[in-house]
DNA sequence: CCAATACTGAAGTCGTAACTTCACTATTGG
DNA sequence: CCAATAGTGAAGTTACGACTTCAGTATTGG
């Protein structure tokens, strides 16, 4: 679980969209296949890597994978991305943005 | 500029090295080129890229090209993030989690 | 003024990521 | 109990992305 895979996994949009689909609530995975049209396979790929870094919780009950949202890897890219804010927003507030050249 | 490109840009970790050196300040390519272990001409192809996707900006004075951050692309992933967190960060607090199931 | 610097453009290599198919196992409703 | 459902595993295809090389254009310091 690192930023690099957070960020690659939610760089492709088929995981972003069963991003999407699981931010309203939990989903089997053939579910989550229905509105993408692609193999149940496929999102179970996709499932193992949302898995990996962080995104995603499943849990299997009887033949059925539930999935969830994990907030785990969100926080990991939010904390990466307001220290990268931190670095440049104070001294772009400076309007020195040129000076610095 | 949409928000596909700029989580892939940022899944790459010679490009988030790149825009963490310009956290620090203004950079020229062969500035940027040198902690990287790759040649300049693969550099400026992945400036083209963090370019297209609002998280750099660059202009060139003489021979030399100069580059900075650009926020745009860094508010378009912290406004999806956060609508994101908005969409389950309520229903997980109610631990009602396993009730949804 | 010209050698060194700073970059650009085009084209090619190579690995990997996103899919597929197919064959299979486990569960469950009627 | 067995057909339908839900998912898994392995293996193959294909496209694309991260690089390289090489040949070129501007710019500039000495």
């Amino acid at each position: 679980m690192n930023i690099t895979n957070v960020l690659h996994a939610l760089g492709d949009p088929t995981r972003r969209a069963i991003v999407e689909q699981l931010g309203t609530g939990p989903r089997s995975v053939s579910h989550l296949a229905e509105p993408l049209n692609i193999t149940l396979t496929a999102v179970a790929q996709h499932l193992q890597i949302l898995q990996a870094c962080g995104l995603v919780t499943t849990s299997k009950s009887g033949r059925t994978r539930n999935c969830r949202v994990n907030p785990a890897g969100f926080l990991l890219l939010g904390n990466w991305l307001s220290y990268q804010q931190s670095l440049w927003s104070r001294r772009l507030d400076r309007l020195g943005d040129i000076l610095d050249e």
